[in-house]
DNA sequence: CTTGCCCTTGACGTCAATGTGAGGTTTTAG
DNA sequence: CTAAAACCTCACATTGACGTCAAGGGCAAG
């Protein structure tokens, strides 16, 4: 298959495939006019450097992930590499649960059926933010928060 | 306070807070010298936006949101905008999880006691990838894989 | 008054995964 | 055979949240 044909099923542009093999990720075979060739099994790899891509790992790391892969075995380096960007995958997924809930907190506060917008009225979950005040104490912590799973389901 | 302070305290560089500032996303006061003053609210409202940056939201947007932890009151089109970055999030979450899957079968292949590293006897979460092979068909399914819950535990 | 640390603005540097365009060759369809 | 489509290499541009250096001003302690 053409480098076009892998970057259509794989859902990536030429110009991504062509920086793989620059950066080692991705190997080609070539026609004898020089035109890249790949094995069916590239879409797949393909993807799954785009997963890790994707998952915020840097071509560097994914380079040294990969034989890994291929050979089934880690050497104790990489074996720490693998335990490293895992919990650094978690450590993300936490951060990203953190601002979700934000979010979360904001949508709840907007959504509230009551016409309790006034912000001195409602629970602060962040102070108001006001520079010209730089003597406040804490508001008074006061509207219940509702329920509202008005959105999304996950 | 002044800006050497509030980076302290929220953890992040002078430079950062001049770039919020620079970006809409923080105020403040001046002395009649033209040093940054803030009030101790800032230092939460720091931590706010840099959850958001964490999260991978632009700093445009964070523009558009900021006002609504402020006024907790959100105008349909910021609703809208709370709704789709919330699913970004979500997306994003899955993303990592993914990866965190991926590179959970590695460690699980790699811790594997036996020694089955053999590439055509473990079980192929993925092909290996040999570019001069163009013509492969899927190897067999063989080896089980091990439970191995040594790294982190979450 | 000076030492030293913190502050100011301004502007250029960084990093990483691509986008984009130029200029030329190869493959394919008719 | 010819024209379009796909490919090649090279190389500069982009984006965003800062880092970093330069050149100078403000302010407490000794």
């Amino acid at each position: 298959m053409r480098i076009g044909e892998i970057a259509h099923q794989a859902g990536v542009s030429t110009r991504a495939l062509r920086y793989y093999e620059e950066q080692g990720l991705l190997t080609s075979e070539r026609t004898p006019s020089g035109q890249r060739t790949y094995p069916e099994s590239a879409v797949e790899r393909v993807r799954l450097i785009q997963q890790f891509f994707t998952a915020g790992l840097p071509s560097r790391t994914i380079l040294q992930l990969l034989p890994c892969v291929d050979t089934g075995h880690a050497s104790p380096k990489a074996f720490e590499l693998l335990a490293s960007e895992r919990n650094r995958i978690t450590a993300a997924m936490a951060d990203l649960a953190a601002a979700r809930d934000a979010l979360d907190r904001m949508i709840d506060i907007a959504n509230h059926p009551t016409p309790e917008h006034c912000p001195a009225l409602r629970e602060p979950a962040w102070a108001p933010y006001n520079p010209a005040d730089a003597t406040r104490t804490a508001p008074h912590p006061t509207a219940a928060r509702v329920a509202s799973a008005t959105l999304i389901t996950m």
